[in-house]
DNA sequence: TGTACATCAGTGAACGCGCGTTCACTGATGTAC
DNA sequence: TGTACATCAGTGAACGCGCGTTCACTGATGTAC
């Protein structure tokens, strides 16, 4: 949003966050190797060194994208959660996991692309942990015997399946609801009878 | 081997498996994208050019990398799960997998990096179809009701498992051996016991 | 309300780099006779 | 066993490219007085 008219001031007045939607579309398009600077200052429509202003080096823009990856994912996990019981809580959180990574291939990857380097980008890493610790929690709530491994396990299987699937390893993986939903219900299922 | 002294003839003897040699090295030091033809040459001791004569281009280089990466896998795995009785061996099988992710980082990214466009690449993806028929064999032996899914969410664990180690998302993964033996052996308990 | 000035967010030119790939070449090898 | 020749597997120079980053700059904005 720009608090001038669109594309006629010196100043963008919101380039940032322009820029963060050049690069995410060009993720989708090339990858998180096609991604450079100058390429999405282009498509944002500024000059090549611009960017500069905003994000350190490249990499800083990157770490921006899979942040805010992180944290639009945890959104929609906790919409999808939000209501039900423990038992069906899992599955809906495993669901939406692979959806995203489905929709947002190219994001997807590039959030656990451990090239970034974590220790640089602190709020990088606590928004991974946060989804990780929503996971935790709806498996706590399973009251199974050890709460660490099962929710490691869960996350695994569908980070697991939602690589697989990513990469067309998967026979039928063109259309992959039902195995998802098998999948994931299968194992939320195993847990809780053990529970 | 060379048929000639080593680095003494004009022409090389092994070329091809050299420059593989020195891809490989230089996965495990920068990642894909560090991959160069011209460093790679370099590494060999060869003109930049040279590489030429072997493979069509940069992203042959990478596929057969890939595709020896699944090679080798599939034969540790054999290897690991040789003479086990069905309830160990996919215990075994999914030890195996982690271990050699954790082993081969690099190599093991690439093999998944979808990247690489899969058609173009036949004895690639039959490298990877062996694979996951390996597992499905070891899943069809416990009798369970559905070999398909069971063995597609074995293989989801396992390679999910493999990915959040080596993105570093897993607390406490820097010792993963006791992690890895409870998720895999949990799991295979948990199939058996409804098949 | 008007003006001077600091600061902010852009521009445009330039740098040096390593890359993939092509080209014409040459030395080494293997083979037919 | 010797020789002519085709083929193979390298070399070295050159191309054009896009990149990240730095530099000095300038136009726009906000604020103190």
């Amino acid at each position: 949003m720009s608090t001038y008219e669109e594309g006629r001031s010196y100043h963008h007045g919101d380039l940032r966050a322009a820029l963060l939607r050049a690069a995410l579309e060009l993720l989708a398009e090339r990858g998180e190797a096609g991604i450079s600077l100058r390429e999405v200052a282009r498509r944002a429509e500024v000059s090549h060194n611009a960017p500069y202003r905003h994000f350190a080096d490249r990499e800083a823009l990157l770490a921006a994208l899979a942040e805010q990856g992180f944290s639009e994912l945890l959104v929609r996990m906790q919409d999808a959660a939000g209501g039900l019981a423990a038992a069906q809580r899992l599955a809906a959180l495993g669901r939406c996991y692979v959806a995203y990574a489905l929709e947002q291939r190219g994001l997807f990857r590039l959030m656990f692309a451990s090239a970034l380097e974590r220790g640089r980008y602190p709020q990088l890493q606590e928004s991974a942990a946060r989804l990780h610790g929503q996971l935790e929690l709806a498996v706590a709530a399973l009251e199974v015997p050890d709460t660490a491994i099962a929710s490691l396990s869960a996350w695994s299987l569908v980070h697991g399946l939602s690589q697989l699937l990513l990469d067309g390893q998967v026979p039928g993986g063109e259309n992959p609801e039902a195995l998802i939903e098998q999948v994931t219900r299968t194992f939320a299922e195993g847990l809780g009878g053990r529970g």
